[in-house]
DNA sequence: GCTTGATCCTCTAGTGACTAGAGGATGTAG
DNA sequence: CTACATCCTCTAGTCACTAGAGGATCAAGC
């Protein structure tokens, strides 16, 4: 239905159009998660509307915080729309899980670091909370 | 009060006392966070207690998150207990502005990963939600 | 046609905080 | 005396870029 479009984004107009940097977009080629686009005679790089879609793509996933290799499965699976998504849903998953786990950690820290500041009442180091927790040895973690 | 203990550590017996590997150790060192310690006739690094507790005092710090430089900010003021601490408190108090703020963006992560793998049905890659959302390039974020 | 400045090319090296491994010397237990 | 553990230094790898060198090409204005 529609028609298939002749490449003729530069790799300016790509980071322009999809707010990946030039080197960037470079290094997702090399990383194998973008195809080699064909190069003009003078060997600069030409994309078209698919390659326009791949790079949000992977843009968006990165934005959600998946790593390359992810990405990649991610990528391939969309490539094939044939197949069952639980390998999506799996990565997704897996993802989920590690976000949560992280942001339970990161509350542990933020509840000590919290304690620590609003001890501290701002007089010598000699009794200075924050030093003081960092020195004693003997806690739980 | 407590007597001077000569070296007597092992750079293996202070990894086992502290929990931080013994390439760790040494790239601490290297680093510039734990000084220099003297040697055997064989060049075999020997620490002593305020090593040890210079170590520990590093990994509560890791553990909490600081990074390296301001770990060396903080062992700085350590060894100066007549300044004031408000230089300790800046450091925490912008660390844990960091963490606040990681918390809230992988919780934003969190509830679109959430959504996407609800929603999906578990079907085919082309009714999957999860590489749906990932092609949708008008996604606001 | 010519100049200027933007854009493009490849390649290398740097970031942070380690970790892994090579290749070799030394220490310790049986 | 023989294993085997531990130690030493040095280099390179991790991840996802980012910065910069050094050079070619393009587009616009004069």
């Amino acid at each position: 239905m529609t028609l298939p479009s002749a490449p003729h984004l530069t790799i300016g107009k790509l980071s322009a159009a999809t707010g990946v940097k030039v080197p960037t977009i470079r290094f997702y080629e090399q990383a194998g998660l973008l195809p080699e686009p064909p190069r003009t005679a003078s060997d600069r790089r030409l994309y078209d509307e698919p390659a326009l879609r791949r790079l949000g793509f992977i843009r968006h996933a990165r934005q959600l915080g998946f790593d390359l290799d992810a990405i990649r499965s991610l990528l391939d699976l969309a490539d094939h729309p044939d197949r069952t998504c639980s390998d999506a849903n799996a990565i997704a998953e897996r993802h989920l899980a590690d976000i949560t786990e992280k942001i339970r950690q990161l509350q542990a820290l933020q509840t000590e670091l919290s304690r620590m500041t609003t001890d501290c009442a701002g007089g010598r180091v000699s009794a200075c909370k924050v030093i003081e927790v960092l020195q004693d040895r003997d806690c739980r973690h």
